[in-house]
DNA sequence: ACAGCGCTAGACCATTCGGTCTAAACCACT
DNA sequence: AGTGGTTTAGACCGAATGGTCTAGCGCTGT
């Protein structure tokens, strides 16, 4: 057998909590499509549902950044910005949510959410993810020479995008909103262009934003 | 007593689905929060929580459709343009989302999401919601003297990044990703506004999306 | 061979879920 | 006041939920 019983079932778990969030995914569901008996959860996942959750939710959560490494990769080989980077990545998104019956993918939120008793805890853990999602994006933004707020920035808008395209993706059941964060995605390597065809660094917005997610 | 009962319940629903999505909201917790009984509920809607589900994503759908109209008046009134109001929509959303304790707002996906056996009718609702949303949009639009594909296009960013950044600020418990989304909206509207100095139309996309939601 | 232990199987439990049902309350109309 | 329909109250139900528990499997070291 390829994985161990704690991979199958925190796959299963991701996959099913993607799909469905976190209340609608029963514990049952979950060990049918992992292939696996309660006993076996509750021996690896003590804690149950909620630790099963932030296991895959961890899962979902180092993927997306080896999704963002390779959409790096790609880029730079393109001879690409980090903007072509998170292009990229949103293009990955689409492809992944298209082939793979749809939800195969990141979104940690989607996993995470609840807004039960467990919400404080479940947040904390999702702030903790971001912050490695941050901190991977002003990692890969600096080889790219971006500072620090720009390849935050850039993360952000295509996380939003991406989260929502494929919050409306998956009400709607058609990948086309996905699809189109491709494309906003691409407005802000333009709008990074213009400017500096302009001659123009960026402009104060109405509402500046502090750095934490 | 202001509203009725089906309106009480109807608003109560709308509020607690989208802050905990379908399957996390209880009957129970709606009859609380409507301060109705069960009795009442079913007499109502006798198709149940599904049935007060879809009623609740109407009602959810008008307000948006309302606060998009209003958001276009303020623009108007500023001498701005189509995107203006679009960036004032987001901005919208970020108030009301500090204001009332956070959630009472939109998102009709976070209403109809539920990935069980009433996908497929949910779906249809949303889409045809959506549709609603959008034909809001174009009419709108058109009084700014943009084209049915400007201003779709337009609306569907606010929409992806507005339903991005709601989930997000769900799941970390904090306003700010909400809040970059008018960020993110401003910049549309610059992008626009560069491609015009540039004497540049909108240069074409990898991938072009159909005008459909 | 056997003892020890990590792991699995699945019966079992209490609780909660969405939904039903009946009796009473309410209200308009005569 | 009486009548008939609409609306509300809340006890009740079966199904499903997350979680517990024990018996036993199967591997490893002796």
């Amino acid at each position: 057998m390829e994985h161990s019983t704690y991979q199958k079932l925190m796959i299963a778990a991701a996959d099913l909590l993607r799909q469905k969030g976190y209340a609608a995914t029963g514990i049952s569901d979950i060990l049918a499509q992992a292939n696996v008996t309660r006993g076996s959860l509750y021996h690896h996942f003590p804690g149950g549902k909620s630790d099963l959750a932030v296991a895959a939710a961890r899962y979902s959560c180092s993927q997306l950044v080896k999704h963002i490494e390779t959409a790096c990769e790609v880029a730079r080989t393109n001879g690409g910005d980090f903007h072509d980077a998170m292009v990229e990545l949103c293009k990955r998104v689409y492809q992944l949510f298209e082939e793979h019956g749809n939800w195969r993918f990141l979104t940690v939120s989607a996993t995470l959410q609840e807004g039960g008793e467990r919400n404080a805890f479940f947040s904390n853990e999702a702030r903790a993810l971001y912050a490695r999602l941050k901190s991977k994006a002003v990692e890969e933004g600096a080889t790219f020479g971006l500072s620090e707020r720009d390849s935050f920035m850039a993360l952000r808008k295509a996380l939003l995008l991406v989260e929502g395209g494929w919050m409306l993706a998956r009400v709607v059941d058609d990948p086309m909103p996905i699809r189109s964060s491709i494309q906003f995605m691409e407005e802000e390597k333009q709008v990074y262009r213009y400017r500096k065809q302009l001659g123009l660094s960026c402009p104060p917005f109405d509402t500046e934003i502090d750095p934490l997610f």
